[in-house]
DNA sequence: TCAATAGTTTGGAATTATTCTAATGAAAAT
DNA sequence: ATTTTCATTAGAATAATTCCAAACTATTGA
């Protein structure tokens, strides 16, 4: 075993990308690597992008934003979106909701087990529910 | 009563605004006619620039941007962030949620009584819950 | 093994919502 | 009526995100 417990999940972060349909190119591969390494985050493209470039990964933005929709689209990412400046990309895809840290710019998982939401009214005719989003808006006090 | 009963709320209108400390100016007074008048209403800077320019009414984005937030900052209008693109203004400031339907952008009141979020974890020390915000994401079926 | 093909990355330009600036105009105060 | 304070505006500036076309790379299958 030469390679570090962070370089452990290579072939498993390829297979993962081969199973979304998406080449397992270098720059895939490093950023999921990054993105699902190290538990649940909440990360803005511009994070991500840092990130890279202080591991050493050469990435361009661009990338970064295709490589975070891919993933999206893919269902192993969720967006979400509580601030009007920038949106936030999820690593934890699994059902719960968030608090918010209006003034860090924070998200905290809170988990699905713990919250219910009660009294949703009927969908309109002609749409279904995809998602239900509760955003719990925290301030400094 | 030579006055339509759109002009009506001209007064109240003017009290309305210097009850948040902002001078009754044409535009404000326009402006917030036309959010106002006319039921709970959701809408984008862009949206209501629009309106003002089908009523014949002359004002800059600029100055949408800065009676939106002013009211917003005063209390009478309420930010939704629903959407990464844009943000909309609601003119409903009572307690209650949103059904967002995705492919039309179009926001739907759930009346503050008939919903209730149950299970959320205190807040972490240090803060306070601003607001709860549900929205309830719907898709075309 | 090696082209041929299809998909990917990238720098930089473009887009879009929003904010800023500095000049001009209007409301309130004196 | 004058002065003072606040508001409006055109247009420039910002900032997140998307688009583009050229250069690259993974995959395919001869
Ligand atoms: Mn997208
Ligand atoms: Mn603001
Ligand atoms: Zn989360
Ligand atoms: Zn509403």
């Amino acid at each position: 075993m030469g390679e570090s417990s962070q370089a452990t999940g290579k072939a498993h972060l390829i297979a993962r990308l081969r199973g979304a349909g998406l080449r397992p190119t270098r720059q895939r591969v490093e950023l999921t690597g990054l993105l699902f390494e190290g538990g649940d985050r909440h990360l803005t493209a511009e994070m991500l992008h840092e990130e890279a470039a202080q591991a050493g990964i050469r990435v361009s933005l661009a990338t970064i934003y295709n490589t975070l929709h891919q993933l999206t689209d893919a269902g192993l990412l969720r967006q979400v979106t509580v601030d009007a400046a920038r949106s936030y990309f999820d690593t934890n895809i699994g059902e719960h909701q968030h608090f918010y840290l209006e003034d860090e710019g924070t998200l905290i998982d809170i988990p699905g087990a713990e919250i219910a939401v009660a009294g949703v009214p009927n969908a309109p005719s002609g749409t279904r529910v995809e998602r239900v989003d509760v955003v719990v808006r925290l301030r400094r006090d």
